[in-house]
DNA sequence: TAGTCAATCAGGGATTTTCCCCTTAAGCAT
DNA sequence: ATGCTTAAGGGGAAAATCCCTGATTGACTA
């Protein structure tokens, strides 16, 4: 019996690559690879193009690893997917874990943890690195993730504030009075411990809020 | 005639995976793959070890290709230096280049263009993609490197400026006065075209000053 | 159905920090 | 000497920070 990959990386070369070591395997064999969940999802319309497992590479264009492996999950349960990404802070793995995600692989394994994960995949339906169980342990312990204390609105006046913007031009362009803003800042200011401005802004740009 | 290539990556199972492309290629063989540059110095120093071409990532931890490059041109000019890179922004790109780099790949390269580039980079001795000649070209027009303009005392207070830290309190761990903090300062926000601080961080990210 | 409660928006006033001029002094090189 | 760089400062305006208070609204609740 051998199984089907379908290997989901923008990074073309590396797509092929990995699928290079895949067909190595003697229980796997790549149907297809993919540049972005998009065309994994334009690919599955076509049921002989459901692989058994999915090998999703987290940070992509038009539809990144998390939203493709959340759709999946819902729609295509029966396919299990592996994430494979260079990312490794804690909140991209919980996402992507939330997500449905049967494992979480760092870009820097070998070759063979590559081929034990695949088939734990497939025996027991994931595979746990230590790292990735450490994340699970820690996130119970830990206060709920970060921007789920964060509103809305503060969300926004914070990739404001991520610009040269003064909070009277944020005020402005958020149609609120410079005080409410103020009060937005002192609100989160308290609830992420900051200290002023540019703490701010390491913390939205740490937490991706604010990309760069 | 067979060529030899090493594979100098952080990311075991990229460098494995992109070893295995190279090793299905006819006139190409992978003579060893390292984790970072260090690491292939230290091979270096077995002359059985020295390869025509070192397929090189940016990205690596101890000893970035960069640095690496440069070393190599210096020491070992006849062996070939390929990046291979998933970052595409303009100042890396020349940065490989000035270290001596023969060529420069993005990661989403396909199989048959690493080929190509394998091949003339032994026949030409260079491998120039439209990306990187574009670099190349803009970097005649425009303005010197940011970093270049930026002073070794200065870049420490731009580090110290995307904290949390008070100007006066940069001052005290720089052993400054607060008004020479403020010279840097204005002279930093001249340079660069800034408004305030805010814009100074988000500078220093995305030129890679300060990483978050 | 009025009353309490929480969330949102806004303001007054004080203090600190930042920002922007413009000047000076020491060290060093041509 | 004359310029250049680095370090330092004065004074003032603008922005950010801090603390405290009030008005409005919607929602639940006794």
């Amino acid at each position: 019996m051998t199984y089907s990959v379908a290997v989901v990386d923008d990074h073309i070369l590396l797509s092929q690559a990995i699928g290079g070591l895949v067909e190595g395997f003697e229980q796997f064999t790549v149907l297809y690879t993919c540049k972005n969940g998009q065309e994994l999802l334009d690919k599955f319309k076509n049921p002989k193009n459901i692989p058994d497992i999915v090998l999703m590479d987290v940070n992509m264009p038009i539809l990144n690893g998390i939203e493709t492996t959340a759709h999946l999950y819902e729609h295509y349960p029966q396919v299990k997917v592996l994430a494979l990404s260079i990312e490794e802070d804690d909140s991209t793995i919980l996402q992507m874990l939330r997500a449905g995600a049967k494992g979480y692989l760092m870009k820097d394994v070998r070759k063979s943890e590559l081929y034990n994960a695949l088939l734990e995949v497939i025996e027991k339906g994931f595979h746990h690195t230590n790292t990735v169980t450490k994340v699970l342990v820690d996130s119970l312990s830990e206060k709920e993730s970060p921007q789920a204390i964060l509103k809305e609105r503060e969300l926004e006046f914070i990739k404001h504030a991520c610009t040269e913007m003064t909070y009277k031009e944020i005020a402005d362009v958020m149609f609120l009075s410079p005080k409410t803003i103020e009060g937005y800042r002192n609100a989160i200011f308290e609830k992420l411990n900051l200290r002023n401005r540019t703490g701010l802004v390491i913390y939205a740009i740490k937490n991706k809020i604010f990309v760069p």
